[in-house]
DNA sequence: ATTGAAATTTTGATAATTCAAAATGCGACT
DNA sequence: AGTCGCATTTTGAATTATCAAAATTTCAAT
């Protein structure tokens, strides 16, 4: 079997995506899911979708949907594993901002080599996470994913740590960043208001940020240590 | 007009590299030599030509071959720019050896941003050489060849210092490496024998070092300072 | 001039990926 | 059960890049 194309290595990663967000791993992803996903119409991601089930990749089931195969969520997990280390090594070494390195890293991530990941797994000291807090996936395509609370669902008062961010969309990074809101920063939820449709949260040094729902939902915490 | 896809940045490249070995900028490349270069039979170089020609970044004569126009060659000296920034930083800062980086920055050349390119540089220091002492163009395409000597044509018995290695070939640099012969690395030739086709050098703590002509030409100097 | 070898171009196919738009299937709602 | 609307699939075509092999051109040597 030859190596995937990056078009199949991005139809992986994104059924994966698509899973891991519909919560349950083994519900099927619909195709138009998929397609809008992707940014092609639906016609070519049924396609795309019968070559991968023909390479043993996907279930693929008409009219329902596509699932990963064990062979694929391994490929998908080293997909993954690549643009978090590269999004991470940008980040720390290169000294870009958590903004900008998604895109950047969604190009890298098809052309770096096994032996570049290592290297810069290795000089990173083999990190459990990337910049949004996202795990990042050991060589053999195994991650443990822990379950976290959101800024919706945490225990109110209580002090948390922002450990991941489920949004990748530059302008919203990019008001965290400036909100002191990134990964690792020390929280509280201080208050809930349904009806005006926000979450205040108290910050860096209990600075008050007041986020909509929607963007709150998008926060995990860990209680703090 | 379209971003280059990285076929056409390696047809650009290579029509450069291909034009700077045989010397003259104006000269046509044959078809045969740069299908050769680029691993493809030669009709199709010959298709792919005829198209860049469309486009406006090459001149071609029909059996004599191509020769870049201005905009092709800006191109290529952009895309050689971010090869040679790349391999440069990924021995620099990554830590790869010299003898490994050309295949990585080959595919990661086409995937790096202008921005990652630009924080590279400014990272770098503003280099004007990669690894192999090639010189890297500026942001603007334009870059400064200086003219060297050869181990071959150098004169004998003078301090003159390694300034660059025409081959990319990993074994032959495997092989400098560990005779010491790297860039920057104060060197001398003792004596060069025709008849036995090869060249002595001190090499550092004046260690002697024996090639044959076909690699000492490989291997440019400069006066040392 | 003629020829012959070598290089180049042309032709016809193929593979991968995509789109537009027509056809079809599926589930929900009478 | 009948039908409507939406999602999905199918069909037909385009694009990019490639190869194999046939046809052509060039150039140097007779």
């Amino acid at each position: 079997m030859a190596l995937p194309s990056s078009t199949v290595e991005n139809y992986l990663k994104a059924i994966y995506q698509a899973q891991a967000a519909q919560g349950g791993e083994h519900r099927l992803v619909p195709m138009g899911r998929l397609a809008g996903a992707l940014g092609v119409v639906p016609g070519t991601a049924t396609t795309m979708v019968k070559t991968l089930a023909e390479s043993g990749l996907v279930d693929y089931e008409p009219y329902a949907g596509v699932r990963l195969t064990a062979a694929g969520e391994k490929l998908a997990a080293l997909v993954l594993r690549r643009h978090r280390l590269m999004e991470l090594f940008l980040v720390q070494v290169v000294g870009m901002s958590w903004a900008e390195v998604h895109d950047e890293a969604e190009r890298l991530e098809h052309a770096a080599s096994d032996r570049l990941i290592e290297r810069i797994d290795a000089m990173l000291g083999r990190p459990a996470s990337d910049p949004h807090g996202d795990p990042i996936p050991d060589s053999t395509g195994s991650m443990v994913t822990p379950e976290y609370q959101t800024l919706l669902t945490c225990p109110l008062g209580r002090p948390v740590v922002l450990t991941r961010v489920t949004d990748q969309d530059a302008a919203f990074l990019r008001f965290l960043e400036s909100s002191g809101l990134t990964p690792g920063q020390a929280i509280e939820v201080e208050a809930r208001n349904a009806a005006a449709d926000h979450v205040v949260v108290r910050g860096e040094r209990r600075r008050r940020i007041m986020i909509g729902m929607r963007a709150a939902a998008k926060l995990q915490v860990a209680p703090a240590a």
